[in-house]
DNA sequence: ACGCTCACG
DNA sequence: GACGTACGTGAGCGTA
């Protein structure tokens, strides 16, 4: 056994990341049956590891093997390079668990397994090659990643295990056009988009090994570099010199790396059934279980058949919710031990507590942190101390806090660590926080989001609710810690004995309710629009709002007042005319005024018993009255001086002169975004005066607004998802659409076109989008009933798809209580099988749904791409209003980033949906949003 | 707390 | 047969 490896000797070193990711990708997402444990991964790398050790018997069999892994984010090369292996996608977060697991793995598979703190795996690899090479052996590299063909020739070769492929000297050539000595120098020209290895801008594989060749090794090209004909080639390679050396250092593996352990130690073992079945069993493999154990001639054990949980049934919590699991850290040992256990299981569940709800002026107070449910730590960092009878607080700080910025700089490199997930309830938020104090959390899951995903129609996303629902836990509330009105305090005065288990509760039921959406989110199918739509979101948005928009305050107040001194006018004469004062805003005394004091006829009341004074009621009667026309007056002012002037001003932040709305992910059921605090969502626009108000929203000295918005795109998608040909040609043709529906209709050529057929048929297209009825397009253009009604019969027969969609939507939506949009989002509709007024509401809103979420999506698609396409070009992204992006744009760069954001936006589909249509997108710019848009 | 009204897409 | 209806939001105000 002890022998020293040496001649006839043969080592097999196994690429164990190359397995994972093969395994990963080959599978579907397999999850325990017992608790949901995402396990694919640790599936197919356990089969790969068994159809090695099959294989690989017989007279070539390996004396020595180990399967060699990558450990730890930060190597060496990013101290040489901070950009090296930037580009990197963040793992999937349903295979961060099993990594730990295939280590586990492959050590119930008796296989040394192998890795270091600071180096790559293909390190390990290099050097371990070199030593059997020194000793005089053999050895076989598991793995077809191209960094390791440096390491072949002299008894060293690789072996793609999928292709069953060995890769020579004389393979090496043909991949890379050298052999393996000179592979470093091709590498370090071609550079590596992957490893984001800059390399020579323009130079590839081919070009770099014809280099080389032609001048025998990089050294030599780069001096001689000023003979190179071609002139473009011969500037690339002096300009990028150093770049060019960089990049070698970094294709270059390190033959040398310190091992604890020696060749000796690989020594081939034989498989022991005592460490392989009870991890199979535990994995709950029940094939592969059996199989290995009929092979090893023991008895498999038993694998409990525990059922899976329905699906979206609350299930009651395996751990109770306990205070007594909950801590206080109070010092940098404590929290050592906390980000200690962090860095074992590779996740956390992490809530910030603050003075306030809006994250530009609030302030951290503190954080709580769960690795493991029931399990929880609060770290309080600026409460008060509290004083029993002093009704003011204190400004001193309570005892037994570590110094703010002590706990920061401990957490800021486990929160922004590409391997640690971050998990959060509403992380936009607490991102928010933390990019306040410099911290950039990432990579990050939200349980808000994944509800959302699954169960967008069927409830809120809030905590409360999902604690209750899922976990059936009610949350400790907020408020009595808090108190409300005047007398409520801020979360900094709470003492810390409530405030520890308060704060670390939510951090444990996050945590809890990501166990139970993590294999919910597969079962459902909507991973990819979490994915896709959800996550990537969050930073964006929370960049967004950030950055916020230039607001003018002389602007608005200059407008506040001549609106209250036209309102003041419009009261005296509203007083004239009904002979007394009255407060004009309040619709009870004005419907009496009109319909019993005055006699108006038509009076309606509504279920309250006051009547109607809608604008719509107004409207109708200003032809015979004309108080009506004042009182529409004077609310359209009221309106915009309270809504927009005045309230607008108190949204100013006080440090950036900038407006920060909010945008709420989960607000709407159709993944349409919210904007709140203040809504930026709804500024006036439709009428002259109200546009001005968007005059009050400017770009920075020097900078420009830019404003791109789809043309029609809920249009275009009904054209698309209901297949109306007539519809998808008008818009291939770029024709007017609501005057080409007119023409179809009215049987009205297009050059006979009056405005009213045209505003007529927009009126039915919309309304086709809302779920049409007689009642309300009757409603809409003020026409009979039975007219409208005949207009409908109509669209329905020039464009019978309009129709077949309808009903199919509303088929789907009974059938399955949900409705989908072309990217997989589902929009859930409960109420569709209910009886009475509802059914119509739940109907339209289904026919709606897909139509709008559809847009929704797309342009979500958008903002997700867009700070990658805009990176080099000096603008942010400010604001989303449903259809419509608007940037903020240094002067001279306008162009580029219409542009850029154009293509971004118009090519958003791509390439998950292809539309039958194209997507159009309008550019306008200026120094403020009225002349932009 | 709730309904009405009205701003937007 | 009558009922009551365009889809999706957020904010301010009056009223209870």
């Amino acid at each position: 056994m002890s022998t020293t490896f040496g001649k006839g000797h043969h080592l097999h070193l196994i690429d164990g990341s190359a397995f994972i990711f093969r395994a990963y990708h080959a599978l579907p997402p397999l999850t325990r049956k017992s608790d949901g444990l995402p396990i694919g991964a640790v599936s197919g790398f356990c089969n790969m590891l068994q159809r090695y050790v099959e294989t690989n018997t017989g007279p070539d069999a390996p004396t020595h093997v180990a399967v060699i892994f990558d450990k730890g984010s930060h190597t060496f090369r990013n101290d040489m390079y901070d950009q090296y292996k930037a580009n990197r996608e963040a793992m999937p977060e349903d295979l961060r668990p099993q990594i730990p697991l295939t280590r586990q793995a492959t050590i119930a598979f008796n296989i040394a397994c192998e890795e270091k703190e600071g180096f790559e795996a293909d390190d390990i690899i290099a050097t371990l090659a070199v030593q059997a090479r020194t000793a005089g052996g053999r050895c076989t590299i598991i793995s077809s990643d191209k960094d390791l063909m440096q390491l072949v020739g002299d008894g060293v070769e690789m072996l793609d295990a999928m292709k069953n492929k060995r890769i020579d000297r004389d393979g090496v050539f043909e991949k890379f056009g050298v052999y393996p000595d000179r592979v470093v120098d091709v590498q370090a020209l071609a550079g590596d988009s992957v490893d984001n290895v800059p390399g020579a801008p323009g130079i590839g594989i081919k070009t770099a090994a014809l280099l080389i060749n032609e001048y025998g090794d990089l050294d030599a090209l780069l001096e001689r570099a000023g003979e190179i004909k071609q002139p473009k080639r011969r500037e690339t390679l002096i300009n990028h010199a150093d770049q060019i050396r960089l990049s070698r250092r970094l294709v270059l593996l390190d033959e040398n790396t310190p091992l604890d352990f020696t060749l000796d130690d690989l020594e081939v073992r034989e498989p022991d059934a005592d460490l392989l079945m009870p991890f199979l069993a535990e994995m709950e493999f029940r094939t592969l279980t059996k199989r290995i154990a009929d092979q090893l001639g023991v008895t498999p054990p038993a694998i409990e058949d525990t059922p899976a949980t329905a699906p979206d049934a609350p299930e009651v919590a395996d751990i109770p919710f306990d205070k007594s699991g909950y801590s206080k850290v109070s010092t940098g040992a404590e929290l050592q031990e906390w980000i200690d256990r962090i860095y074992e299981r590779g996740y956390v569940a992490v809530d910030t507590e603050t003075t306030g709800l809006n994250e530009m002026t609030a302030d951290l107070v503190g954080i709580s942190l769960c690795v493991e449910a029931g399990q929880a730590c609060y770290i309080p960092l600026i409460h008060k101390a509290y004083r029993g009878d002093d009704l003011f607080g204190s400004d001193d700080l309570a005892e037994g806090q570590m110094p703010l910025n002590d706990a920061l700089e401990m957490l800021k490199p486990m929160l922004e660590d590409p391997s640690i997930l971050k998990i959060g309830q509403n992380m936009k938020y607490d991102a928010k926080i933390f990019a306040q104090v410099g911290i950039h959390v990432a990579p990050i899951d939200d349980t808000m989001l994944m509800s959302y995903a699954m169960h967008g129609g069927l409830h809120n996303h809030g905590m409360d609710a999902l604690s209750d629902r899922y976990l059936g836990h009610t949350p400790i509330p907020i408020k009595p810690l808090l108190g409300s009105g005047k007398s409520a305090i801020t979360f900094d005065k709470v003492p810390l004995e409530d405030a520890v288990p308060y704060a670390a509760e939510d951090a444990d039921i996050t945590l809890r309710l990501w166990q139970k959406f993590k294999p919910m989110l597969h079962r459902t199918q909507v991973t990819r629009v979490y994915e896709t739509l959800e996550r990537p979101l969050v930073p964006v948005l929370a960049q967004m709002e950030r950055t916020g928009i230039k607001v003018d305050r002389d602007t608005l107040s200059r407008m506040s007042n001549a609106f209250s001194q036209s309102m003041a006018g419009l009261e005296d004469e509203i007083y004239e005319m009904v002979g007394r004062k009255f407060n004009v805003g309040s619709p009870k005394q004005l419907g009496e005024i009109l319909f019993d004091e005055m006699g108006i006829e038509g009076g309606k009341k509504g279920k309250t018993g006051a009547y109607a004074t809608g604008a719509d009621v107004l409207e109708d009667l200003a032809t015979e009255h004309e108080l009506p026309r004042r009182i529409l007056d004077w609310r359209q002012l009221s309106k915009l001086k309270s809504t927009y002037t005045d309230a607008l001003q108190e949204h100013i932040n006080p440090d950036t002169g900038r407006v920060h709305t909010s945008y709420s992910i989960t607000g709407a059921s159709t993944g349409r975004l919210a904007s709140n605090s203040p809504n930026l969502q709804n500024i006036p626009i439709r009428t002259e005066e109200g546009r001005r108000i968007r005059e009050a929203f400017v770009a920075e000295d020097g900078k420009t607004l830019v404003a791109l918005d789809y043309s029609q795109i809920e249009l275009r998608i009904l054209a698309h998802i209901a297949d109306i040909e007539a519809l998808k040609q008008a818009f291939r043709d770029g024709q007017d659409i609501h005057a080409m529906t007119a023409s179809e209709m009215f049987d009205v050529p297009m050059e006979n076109m009056t405005p009213d057929i045209r505003r007529r048929a927009k009126a039915i297209n919309f309304g086709v989008i809302y779920g049409i009825s007689g009642f309300g397009l009757a409603r809409n253009l003020r026409i009979p009933r039975s007219e409208a009604q005949g207009f409908i019969d109509r669209y329905f027969e020039r464009f019978p798809g309009i129709r077949t969609y309808m009903d199919d939507t509303k088929a789907f939506a009974k059938e399955h209580g949900y409705v989908q949009t072309l990217f997989g989002r589902r929009i859930h509709t409960p109420n569709i099988a209910a009886k009475g007024p509802h059914a119509g509401f739940a109907a339209r809103a289904a026919i709606n749904a897909p139509i709008q979420g559809t847009a929704a999506d797309v342009i979500r698609r958008a903002m997700v791409r867009m700070p990658d396409a805009i990176a080099d070009l000096p603008a942010k992204m400010l604001l989303q209003v449903h259809d419509e992006l608007l940037f903020e744009v240094e002067q001279g760069a306008e162009g580029a980033l219409i542009k850029a954001a154009r293509d971004v936006m118009e090519g958003a589909a791509d390439p998950v949906v292809k539309l039958d249509v194209t997507l159009n997108v309008d550019a306008g710019q200026g120094p403020n949003w009225a002349v932009a848009h």
